[in-house]
This record gives structure tokens, sequence and C-alpha cells, in this order.
DNA sequence: CGGGTTCGTGGAATCGATTACATCGACGGG
DNA sequence: CCCGTCGATGTAATCGATTCCACGAACCCG
């Protein structure tokens, strides 16, 4: 592969000039510009990024550390992160934790040996020695959805309190009073957020959130399947679930499923994060639905901001309740047949 | 950060003897070892990838430029890849095309510049030039899923004809004879091998392809549903309609809710590639479903082949169909109730 | 006891870029 | 006419590793 001394030779000037050329240096003439431009043509050379990298001491990537690539959630975010990176410069490099610790420190660690720019992380657990260290050396590191409390790291987020309670009130209205909820794990911000936001809607309107009722999850469709399957051994089921995410969600199904029984009917479902699928389900399912492309594109515009200088800001978006029919029949599209 | 020079110091040796302890090479003292690493563990030094890669001329990186990273058939083919990779001691970057040749473009330059070891491609288009010219260059490169022809790169894919002459086989059995697709790009192998598939398929049974039948789709949601639309408006509309990807069934589902229509009765629906969802659509999509997994292992493999000087096997594996409701009541799992 | 291995180590070149510094010629003003 | 300035260019240091080569010490064998 040709190197910046071959476009030096072919074009008859240094390699300094090429390099003024390539980086629209103002001092250079425009004969030798030309000149430098054909050979860099005839060539077909392509200046070595690892190369620059070393020098610059800059890779223009960034690295994103998502929970779970098969998590729709995810990708979405993944693609709008890529998306805004590419239009402020930027590439991006994405590693897949599936929700374990272990992956997130391999993938933390990969990232921050090829010396990218900066780190979106969405943590999988609380504490990574390695993340921690990380920000204090002062990576510049943005946290996206989850975060890691007590680290002065900016948070891109979104907050689904005004949407949990929505749902309560949707299902109260309904005539549910035995809620439960499918939890993510307590290591992780939003596993324990979305316990306590649909605790609090609970206790607005008098009810409890037994123990029986929050059934540990994992984020993953197994963990939602497992646990689903422990409510309806309960003596006493409760009358719908919330899960704390899509995939768990769809373990819900399954498990609903497998037993012959129906949705809403028998148990009622509702989710957080709504994606494409759950329009076509049977039923619809009724999610809480987070401005995922906003997130993303707002991550890496405050992740820039701190590579480049600038102070680099926390954002918190609104989630929405979407109702379908997974809960009941819907009160906003009831159709009058039955 | 600290850089080999600083171990050196620390461990009072030279970077040569630190990069020998670094690379386990045979040739140094057991007292100079613990030394360095002692230093090494003090600093908390890790080398610079960067600058490793330079030298060796090795960035023990894989990329993948797949075609829509919202797909779930290639999400899955992606976290299939990067696992085989970290077994293999390669690390992945992603390249999203969504279905764009100028992206893809993009992506593979992007890579390209960054010196990957190796590139694996599922390309969006028959004939970008870069590509050609990369592959003729000689940087190893394995095309997955879809491939351009005439070029000497090893294949991994699977073959969906028999699956899909089981998928006809089936339809006609339920009495269905005006059998519609909605085609990928005629850009990629996967658009037009399904379609002549399916068309010799229903040749075996006398049934006819009409032009009005095969629908233009793009591999995207919105396809879809404009196909459909198309189909239904037809003065004879078909009784099935076949999507060659799991995204352009979702926007047959939407088109056909959208008239308040029904899946099979109205018309029956089937696609390629099977995804988790399709278990709890309304109804459920009969598919067929590709070895996703093994296909990114597979890839992987015969693209760390050619890496490291062996040959590199072009691989195809079989495709199955799974039978659901989508296309009428289910034959095996037939529950007598109507 | 001398010469040839072997082993451990360090010096320095190298990868492909960027960039500070030096140089040189032309040009304009006093 | 001379000198200072400016614009264009080249030389060489540098980034952080790897690795060839040389060198000295220890060791073995005849």
């Amino acid at each position: 592969m040709a190197s910046i001394k071959d476009v030096a030779a072919e074009a008859g000037v240094s390699v300094a000039t090429v390099s003024r050329v390539l980086n629209d240096h103002p001092s250079v003439s425009a004969a030798a510009r030309t000149r430098v431009l054909a050979a860099v043509e005839t060539l077909g050379y392509r200046p070595n990024a690892v190369a620059r990298s070393l020098r610059t001491d800059q890779t223009h990537t960034l690295g994103l550390v998502i929970s779970d690539v098969l998590n729709p959630y995810f990708t979405e975010l993944a693609r709008s992160v890529e998306e805004e990176a590419r239009a402020l410069g930027y590439s991006v490099i994405i590693g897949n934790a599936d929700e374990r610790p272990d992956l997130q420190d391999h993938h933390v660690r990969n990232l921050l040996d090829r010396r990218i720019d900066g780190l979106l992380v969405s943590p999988t657990d609380g504490g990574s020695p390695l993340m921690l260290d990380a920000a204090r050396a002062g990576t510049p590191m943005v946290f996206v959805d989850r975060w890691i409390p007590g680290v002065d790291v900016p948070v891109v987020r979104s907050d689904g309190r005004a949407a949990v309670r929505d749902l309560v009130a949707h299902l109260y209205r309904l005539g549910h009073r035995r809620l439960a909820i499918i939890a993510g794990p307590a290591a992780t911000t939003t596993g324990r957020e979305r316990v306590e936001a649909f605790r609090e809607a609970l206790g607005a309107y008098g009810l409890p959130l037994p123990d029986a009722y929050i059934g540990q999850g994992d984020f993953q469709a197994e963990s939602g399947r497992r646990v689903t399957e422990g409510f309806l051994d309960l003596a006493e089921p409760p009358e719908v679930v919330f899960a704390a995410d899509n995939l768990m969600a769809l373990g819900a199904l399954d498990a609903v499923r497998a037993r012959g029984l129906r949705v809403p009917d028998d148990l009622a479902l509702a989710a957080f994060d709504d994606i494409r699928w759950f329009v076509h389900t049977d039923p619809p399912v009724t999610a809480i639905a987070q401005p995922t492309g906003e997130l993303g594109r707002a991550a890496v515009r405050a992740l820039v901001d701190r590579i480049e200088g600038r102070p680099g800001e926390s954002v918190t978006l609104p989630a929405r309740l979407v109702v379908r029919r997974s809960c009941g029949e819907n009160p906003v599209t009831n159709r009058s047949q039955s």
C-alpha cells in the first residue's frame, strides 16, 4: 500500500509538502498542490489512519459499549449514535456487553487500548473499577440510558417516572389492582429506577407492591419467562405484569403462551421500551417509549463537546406512554364491538 | 498515559526488554521479567495498540459491513461474528450501511484506512469499485449472506432454495394459487435469488409468477408496506405475499392492518428470515430460518484463515421452513377446533 | 586454558504520518 | 541598493511500539 513517501517521490516534493496538501495547510503553492493531488490520484493513496493517530494522539473515534445488541432498543440507540458521530466527523466502535460485566470490561479495555477519543457507556453494572479509573484519569466519557452514581460524568437518559405514573393510572382505570413487575438487575440504575417509579405510582393509588410481585430479571428474554412463570404459580397471581424492558416482555409472552393462557384476559402485560414489533404482537403491547434517537444524538453531542474541550452537559428527556391492547380494552381507540 | 519508556525507566531496563516481556519472548531473565511486570502493575501500563499496529502492520481487527443494523437478522449475525472473532483473538468494527451503497463505501473506506486485517461484507449493491479494488489488492475478504458474483472472494451464505420449495408446497397444500413476492433490490444476490427460487418452486406446481405479483422492495419495512398496498389495489390481489426479508414482512403487516384486513384470511404472509418476534405476532408468521449464528461463525473462520495464510473456504448452509399460522391453519399443529 | 556457543540485554532503525524549525528566493520600502 | 519580511519548501524530530544486530558475560568442551 502506497505511503506518503511514495506520493512525495511521485510528485517530486517532500513528505512535508504532501502532508500540508492533505491537511490543507495554507502555505503551499498551487503548482505543488496540483502535483501532489495528481500523485495521490494515480497511486490511489490513502493516508494511514494508524500512523496519523499515533502522531496526533487523536483517533477521531468514539467507543460505544452497549448492554445488548440483540435488544432493539440498543440497536436503535447505536444507529443514532453512529449517525450523529458521522455527522460530526467521528467513527464509532461498538462493544456488546451482553449484560455481562466481564464482557463490558473487556470492551472498555479494548477501546481504551485503541486510544479512542471518548467513551459512551450504558453500564451493565454499578461499579467497574476499570471504568471508574478511566473516568478519573480524564478519558472523556458520557453515560447513556444507564449510569453509575457518584461519578463526575454527564448522563444522557430518559426519565420514565411520569410515563410510569400514566401507565399505572391507565391500569387502575381498567380495574387492575394486583400489579407485578419484572425488574432489571439491581446493579443497574434503570433496573432500580423503574421499580421505584412503579412502587411510587402504585402508592399514589394506595396499592401495595409486595415482594412476591417483584420478580428479579436480567433484561434478557429468558429471565422474563422464568419470572412470569413464577408469578403464574402464585396462589394469587398478579393481574398485570410490567416488564422493565422489551426482551423480558417477550419472555413473558412466551410464558403466557406456553401455558395456553391469553393476554390480557388471563394476564395483562406492559413493557418499558417501545419497539416496532409491539404493534403487531398478539395483542399489541402497551409500552413506555423513550426518545431513543434523540438520546443517542444528545449523548454524542455531549461527548464530542467534552472531547473538544467544551463543557458537555447531562440531558434528561421524557418518556411517554403508548397505550395498546395488552392491558385490556384500550379506552382511547375503543372500538365498540365487544 | 504511561508509555513503554516509563515502564523501562521504572524497571531499570531498556524498552527492548520491556517489549520482550510483554510479548513473552523466551530470551529474558526471570529477574528482569518480574521487575518489568511489577513496573507495569504500579504504572497501570497498557500497550498502545495504535503504535503496536503501526509497527507490526496488524491490527487484530476485523471489519464487518452489514446492510442494516435495525434488521434483527443482521444484529444476530453481528453478534455471532463478534463472538467468534473474540474467541480467535480479534476485535470487530461494525459499519452499518443502511442499505445505502454510499454509506457502505464510506465504511469500507474507513475500515481500510484503519488498516483492519480483514473485511467481512454483506454487500448492499452489486459492484462497488472500492470493494472490488480492495479485493484485487489482496485485502483478506469474505462475503457473508450476500455476495458479488465474479469476484474471487469466499462466500458464506445459506441456500434457501429447498426451503422455498417447502414453503410453496405448504402454500399449495393450503389451497393458495395466487402467490406474490416482495423482492429485495435486484442489485443484491439475495434480492434476485429469492425471486428466482420462488419462481422455480411455483413452476413445479404449474403456477405462474406474473410481473404484477413481483413487488420491488428494498429490504426495508416501508417498501414492504408500499408494495403490499399495491398488491391489495390490484383487480385480482394475491392470496399470499412472501416477503424476502423480515422487515418487509413487518411493512406488509402494517399495510394489512391499516386496511382493517386480516392475516391469513384476507391475505396470507410468509417471510424470509425467522426472528423471535414472529412467534408472537398476530398471527405468528411462517418463515424461512437461516442458521444465522453458524453463518457468522463460519464467516469469521474463513476470514481468519485467509488472514493467517490458510485457504479460507466458501460455505453454504441450508435454511429451513418454520410453519406457523400466517398462511392458514397449520396442518402440523392442527388443533381440531375449527 | 582458549575459542566457540548461548543467553540476556541494550542501542538504534523502523513503521507512516505531523510539525517545529531552518532555509532560500522574491519582493517591497527606505 | 540593501535589508527585512513573507511565502514555499525541505530536514529532521517525534509519537510508542517491535525487532535486528551487536556486545559482553557465562559456560562448555576439547
